[in-house]
DNA sequence: GTCACTCTTGAAAGATATTTTCGGTGCCGG
DNA sequence: CCGGCACCGAAAATATCTTTCAAGAGTGAC
């Protein structure tokens, strides 16, 4: 046998290049030709058999082999895995380009790359921005709440539902109202110990602080999720859960970043009040996926194929 | 900054931690547990051979290769290749990051970095397993439809009414409907050139995919936007979006990550639709601002204070 | 409870890919 | 011109991967 040498080196990982570099001398030229086409595209080879890398040197699968194990490897299967863990690396090495803004020529993978990035850009930006002592207290505000009621329009007014929806699921008496004139007839009927939280990412949506402000002078609890805690809608709020503002452009209304804050803010709310409120919270819950589960259609579903 | 880190949308291998989760419902014990295996070591499983992971796992070489056929990939030696090249990035590209289940006594504080570190962690998921043909396909549908319907029940109903809201804004004829009866009614109602999707999670929501598949029989443009692309729903779907799955516990119902990657998806659809419309989409939503500009009262609000 | 049926599974045959063997070729120096 | 030597590739040998097939497990109907 030929003696590897190398000291028995385990795969060399980036550093394949230069070892092809500092080999090179010492191979034949047909050894020369694979080591080149494998430093070259490393991608490329990693997806062809021995007899496909040979046949593009033009050389044999011995000399493919007999290369691979000059480079330190036992064989062409770990060289070829080697490279194709190289290829992956390059791969992700380059792709910080998702920083730039959408455009309308932009490819759709680009969109997705960007969309997903900006939002969970908006995420980290909403966890560190969120004051836990003002959250403490809404949960708290909530969790020993007789009724609440939730107020937002528009994008807003989907979260108010998911809000409600959610704290429905563990036995609160939880509504949400998008339309102004009902929610500031329902704000007037709340007193004390009853919640009222606005949503509203520009702070000053008069549709509904007005309910906000009804429900904070009959002496009801008050809470605003806002992306501008200096809003108008902080004047009636007895906590204020602020939301990050991202940065918005022509395709990427401000409605976007804004409600993936508040989602995560409302998710926030939700499972610190499910956690004070546990024993209750834990068997509701359980209920109401029973409840629900025969309306999932088991065939095609659960197990099968 | 707290530093949640997030780390973009990963490329291509990464997307398949996300697929093992979004296809183990549907996949045998057996398959199951080498999904797992690999799942849970990509380094280690990448050393392996066919006869090595089938001993590893108990299991045999066929079930095997059928796992990896499952998972996208034509036979066992590329599903190797692919771990091999994950194993690389998670070498380059630290945090493995394994954050623990929501706690009923975890304090606020960590209970707000747990959920948005999932979120980002579901985002990324999604954004990996997204089918970008599948996407322009119904990108293209919508475009060019007469009109649009949505159908969604509960937490997807919001997801549904979200899109809808969009591409209203855009000048889209959308709608979405949440009652059962309703939506099948406006099923009936559709056409070729018009588009219907249907957003369920589970794949299997009988109140949704009736009306989906009364869309689809009256020669209409279906889609599902579902996290079980092997559930019945996609029966009567011309396109499927998948959603990725995340881990859920008892004080993370299975509704929080799903409707984070719907959401997902759906800017997808909108900002794909916005790019290919750009002509008419860019007045209309300048315009749907302005004519919304005067509900949000200036005072406290826009710049002052 | 039993039967019929489908789905799941692994053993083994079959097909590919990789490694090794072995002999041919060309290049030098004598 | 000839023998020695290193290099190379065809083909055999081996390892690995894929497919087939029949038995077992589970499930629903009656």
């Amino acid at each position: 046998m030929k003696e590897i040498f190398a000291g028995g080196a385990p795969p060399a990982p980036a550093a394949l290049a230069a070892k092809v570099r500092t080999l090179a001398p010492s191979m034949t030229r047909s050894m020369q030709r694979v080591a080149e086409a494998v430093a070259g595209d490393p991608a490329g080879t990693a997806a062809l058999t021995v007899t496909g890398l040979a046949e593009l040197t033009g050389t044999s699968e011995a000399t493919v082999v007999r290369t691979a194990r000059l480079l330190g490897y036992p064989g062409y299967r770990d060289l070829r895995l080697a490279l194709a863990g190289l290829a992956a690396q390059q791969q992700s090495g380059r792709a910080p380009a998702v920083t730039a803004d959408i455009a309308v020529d932009d490819p759709l993978a680009d969109v997705v790359a960007k969309l997903a990035y900006d939002e969970q850009q908006t995420l980290a930006d909403t966890a560190a921005g969120l004051d836990t002592v003002q959250l403490g207290a809404a949960v708290a505000a909530l969790a020993a709440a007789r009724r609440v009621e939730v107020y937002g329009v528009a994008a807003s007014g989907l979260v108010a539902q998911d809000l409600a929806q959610k704290l429905l699921r563990i036995g609160q008496i939880a509504h949400a109202h998008s339309d102004p004139h009902l929610a500031v007839t329902n704000a007037v009927t709340l007193r004390a110990k009853d919640v009222a939280i606005a949503i509203t990412h520009s702070g000053s949506t008069g549709d509904v602080i007005e309910p906000l402000r009804v429900a904070f002078e009959h002496g009801a609890t008050t809470v605003a999720i806002t992306g501008r805690p200096d809003g108008l809608v902080s004047q009636y709020a007895d906590h204020i859960l602020t939301t990050s503002t991202a940065r918005e452009s022509e395709l990427r209304p401000a409605a976007m970043s804004s409600r993936t804050s508040q989602l995560l803010v409302v998710d926030c709310l939700f499972v610190g009040v499910a956690q004070r409120t546990y024993e209750t919270a834990a068997p509701a819950l359980a209920a109401s996926y029973e409840a629900l589960a025969h309306r999932h259609n088991p065939r095609g579903g659960a197990g099968s194929r």
